[in-house]
RNA sequence: AGGCGCGUAGCUCAGGGGUAGAGCACUACCUUGACACGGUAGGGGUCUGGGGUUCAAAUCCCCACGCGCCUACCA
């Protein structure tokens, strides 16, 4: 006999089991069964554990944990992401306060500092999801900067440059001036902002006239090599290679026919700037324009802008430009535009499109297999809404720029020798060795960090090694990610895992829904909206917050998840009762098991209603969660299983077995009762582990049974055997009954206290046999002292009737009762049945629907009709001998 | 400009052709030997609006409105 504390107490409880399952290897793969496996999403070093990474990681545990109770050697790998600018910026920030920038300390100390940096706090994130109960290998957690991974960056540029697919080009590229760096167009935020569109005089040289620009950055024109207009422009056909003079600088451009150009948007003529904007670049390469810097790395003006320009932010000489033009009466008009602006992701500085020297990927060639797998359906995204935005997305893609101009990352393994010649290789020995002896010299940039993390499944596994894990785990089973990150890394990881592994990295792409505050905004530190899940956790235990999140879970749908007010979240309490119902409930069991010696969790055949009943439902919970959890709908897993244990096992099925199994004196039938009813608590446990690891587990060790943790209990298997249409309706019928004596009793003001007789009047045999088979429960869940049964009910004084099932029922009373009241009640009751029966008579009136409808519906509806008709004659005669008042 | 998602009870949201659901909040009763983080009963909804398909639409289709997100080379 167990005596349990009133309350689930998470802390100790997760304090408690977390170690043991850690240090006792229970997270390890296990056996040579078929493998499941998943490489976590790497969370940046520099992060620390926000709501949606709680669901995330909670999502990925689930799953692993229920694979690994179905059998499957199932291997969770963690691991953290080097995170080059996020990290950088982080290290640089610090810097600041102290007075300094990286320069201050050059590259090598920088660099030397960030590492100190990740090895002390860079496991911060890590550990937390540990407190989220992850029961990943923490043995192979990996960084995308270890040693074994940059082997694998480093085989991957140079197996991608050997095979052509990586090259060095100069063209505009999307230029952050706070960040320094080289970004790629999938970091560009793109947001519209209120902003004027300038309308610019262009003249002709030989004095014949003018053209008109139209620009939302007039600074730009300093670097104007061109003016475009369409071929098919009337209005410029005989205009075409004339002589342009451009106002300030003086420069003379041509007016060049180009498709680019659309006609209907302003005059149909546009400026052409090849080295500040991407279109322009493309325009220039067609026409051999010469290109223009006028605009430096930091977002300043460049001499070649010209001497009253030069070293102006860019800003500024946009308003200088403005006064200049409108001063020799050049600009035309000036509206008022809303301007598409694009920011960098990171640091949300104006990005500034810029000519420059960058490496590249060559994507097409990377791309088209890895469209093939997922139109193949051999990769599978979930929800499948997702596959159609990848695709697009992949057919229309664009070359990657690889290249940052940042000091934390893979360094870019290309060296030059003096004569201009790239020689790549894996590490700085193989390239002196290639060198035979000239001196080299290596890129300063580094790589871009999805170009690594691009690589996650293969590498963390063991490649370009060819060890044991990767041969048993490669191909992984499931990549569990947010969807803003599907171009940024899912694709990637796809063409290099075809590429390198020439097989898929992971058969489901599961996209989890986004995590909002509560008034729909993205959770955000910076605008102070995030909920921080150690103190949720702190506050309600890890189960809870974990199922809360998994409820909500819907397919891909985003979540609104409200932050603590006054030490409290709304969202986690439903969780945390729900905890709390389950601590108690196997409260219950555990202070009844007698001698536990006897009891094991057992399915003693019984033919009692509430037995059968349970088992059926049991039954069909299993084989729904788990074809649930097959499909990834996890909350509906959660949601099924709620209702099974609160509603199905606790409200009706202790509370019919309760005297039976609480029974003093200790009968081979109660001993039985006692086996079922652990038999029910510890299947619901093993279904409930994967969503609420913690507390099932200490519950699970108190349960007499054989296996050390529940983590290695097998998962239940559903048996079509156990379906029980029967008792499921004969349950029914009784849920029906007790409530309806309930509902007379509270709407009449009949105190709990009074114990009532209760008269029943029916013919049906099956329903005698229900109601007296079942008659000790009826009376103990109703109130009721003594039932009546009678063909039909007598007519009788002071006793609300009311009919359920096909069963008329009364309550005698001793006293008066409210006549009144009574009959607003009895009316009610009729209303609502007349009303049903009114919709199902029109129906069964329509001639289309009697022809039309399937014959079940027909019968289904008839049959209810006929019902209801039986049951509304009776409640009039009932109303009628209630008088009229 | 296109695309996607959403609009269901006061709130947060499930559901998804055949009797409208949950949790919270609300009302009444109940400290009954698992649990007040509880129990019992109840009130509350033209499922955004309009068309269509169908015997039958909250559910499928079209249109509109509102909210959110994503993509884009609209100067």
């Amino acid at each position: 006999m167990t005596e349990l504390p009133k309350a689930y107490e998470p802390h100790s409880v997760e304090e408690k089991w977390y170690p043991i399952w850690n240090s006792g290897g229970y997270f390890k793969p296990r056996g040579h069964a078929s493998k499941y496996c998943i490489t976590i999403p790497p969370p940046n070093v520099t992060g620390s554990l926000h709501i949606g990474h709680a669901l995330c990681y909670t999502i990925q545990d689930v799953l692993i944990r229920w694979k690994r109770m179905q059998g499957y050697n199932a291997l969770c790998v963690p691991g953290t992401d080097h995170a080059g600018i996020a990290t950088q910026n982080v290290l640089e920030k610090q810097l600041r306060k102290e007075g300094l920038t990286r320069h201050d300390l050059g590259r090598e100390k920088f660099v030397e500092r960030t590492w100190q940096w990740v090895e002390e706090y860079g496991g911060v994130i890590l550990s937390q999801l540990q407190r989220l109960g992850c029961s990943f290998d923490w043995d192979r957690t990996r960084f995308t900067m270890d040693e074994g991974y940059i082997d694998a960056v480093m085989e991957c540029f140079v197996r991608w440059w050997e095979g052509g697919l990586i090259y060095r080009g100069k063209r505009v590229i999307n230029w952050c001036p706070r960040c320094l760096t080289a970004i790629s167009d999938i970091e560009v935020k793109h947001e519209d902002r209120p902003g004027k569109l300038y309308h610019i005089r262009y003249p002709f040289k030989d004095g014949s006239g003018l053209v008109t620009v139209a620009t939302t950055r007039p600074e730009t024109m300093l670097g104007d090599t061109a003016v475009a207009a369409n071929p098919s422009d009337d209005r410029y056909k005989n205009l075409f290679g004339k002589t342009i003079i451009l106002p300030l600088v003086g420069r003379e451009i041509p007016l060049i026919a180009d498709d680019y150009a659309k006609s209907e948007f302003g005059s149909g003529a546009v400026k052409v700037t090849p080295a500040h904007d991407v279109n322009d670049f493309e325009a220039g390469m067609r026409h051999n324009l010469p290109k223009v810097i006028v605009i430096d790395e930091h977002g300043r003006m460049t001499a070649d802008a010209g001497e009253r320009y030069a070293g102006l932010d860019r800003y500024e000489a946009r308003e200088r430009v403005l006064e200049e033009l409108a001063a020799q009466g050049s600009i035309e008009k000036i509206e008022d535009y809303v301007v598409p602006e694009a920011s960098c992701d990171r640091c949300h500085t104006v990005i500034e499109p810029l000519l420059s020297e960058q490496w590249f990927v060559r994507m097409k060639e990377l791309a088209q297999p890895a469209i093939d797998v997922v139109k193949q359906g051999r990769v599978k995204f979930v929800p499948d809404r997702y596959e159609r935005i990848y695709l697009d997305w992949m057919e229309n893609i664009r070359d990657w720029t690889i290249s940052r101009q940042l000091w934390w990352g893979h360094r870019i393994p290309v060296w030059t020798t003096e004569d201009g010649e790239y020689i790549v290789a894996r590490s700085e020995a193989e390239a002196l060795e290639k060198a035979n002896g000239k001196p080299i010299k290596q890129d300063e940039d580094v790589l871009d960090t999805w170009f690594s993390s691009g690589l996650w499944p293969q590498a963390v596994l063991g490649w370009p090694r060819q060890p044991e894990d990767l041969a048993t785990f490669y191909p992984t089973s499931v990549l569990t990610t947010a969807r803003d990150i599907i171009y940024l890394w899912v694709s990637r990881m796809l063409m290099s895992g075809l590429y390198f592994m020439h097989e898929i990295p992971f058969d489901d792409v599961y996209i989890y829904a986004t995590v909002l505050d509560e008034q729909g905004r993205r959770q955000s530190k910076s605008l102070g909206t995030g909920v921080d899940p150690l103190d949720v956790i702190r506050l309600y235990g890890a189960d809870a917050l974990r199922f809360s999140l998994l409820v909500r879970a819907a397919r891909g749908q985003d979540i609104r998840f409200a932050k603590i007010e006054k030490d409290r979240q709304p969202q986690v309490e439903e969780a945390r009762n729900f905890a709390n119902k389950i601590w108690n409930a196997s409260r219950f069991v555990l202070m009844n098991l007698g001698d536990a010696a006897d009891i094991e969790a057992r399915w003693v055949p019984s033919d009692a209603l509430a037995d059968r009943w349970i088992l059926a439902e049991l039954n069909s919970t299993i084989e729904q969660v788990t074809s649930a959890l097959d499909e990834y709908r996890l909350n509906e897993v959660a949601q099924t299983l709620y209702h099974f244990f609160w509603d199905g096992f606790c409200d009706w099925y202790i509370e019919l077995t309760k005297t039976l199994v609480a029974s003093r004196e200790v009968t081979d039938e109660v001993r039985a009762a006692r086996c079922r009813i652990v038999y029910v608590l510890e299947t619901s446990l093993r279904l409930l582990h994967p969503l609420m690891p913690f507390i099932t587990e200490e519950i699970w060790q108190q349960l007499p049974h054989k296996g050390d943790s529940i983590m290695l209990a097998s998962w239940p298997e559903a048996d079509a055997a156990r379906d029980d249409q029967q008792a499921h309706e004969q349950m029914e019928t009784l849920i029906a009954l007790i409530t309806k004596v309930r509902n007379i009793r509270s709407e009449t003001n009949i105190p709990m206290q009074s114990r009532l007789k209760l008269y029943i009047g029916t013919t049906d045999q099956p329903t005698r046999r229900l109601v007296n088979n079942n008659s000790d429960q009826i009376k103990r869940l109703a109130r009721i002292e003594e039932i009546t049964i009678f063909d039909t009910l007598p007519a009788m004084e002071s006793a609300p009737r009311d009919i359920v099932a096909g069963m008329e029922i009364a309550v005698p009373l001793e006293g008066l009762i409210d006549f009144e009241k009574e009959r607003e009640r009895v009316i009610k009751e009729l209303t609502r049945k007349e009303t049903e029966a009114r919709s199902l008579a029109a129906r069964l009136d329509n001639i289309s629907f009697m022809e039309r409808a399937p014959r079940e519906v027909v019968q289904e509806t008839r049959g209810r009709h006929e019902e209801l008709i039986a049951e509304i004659e009776k409640l009039r005669a009932t109303l009628g001998s209630l008088g009229a008042g």
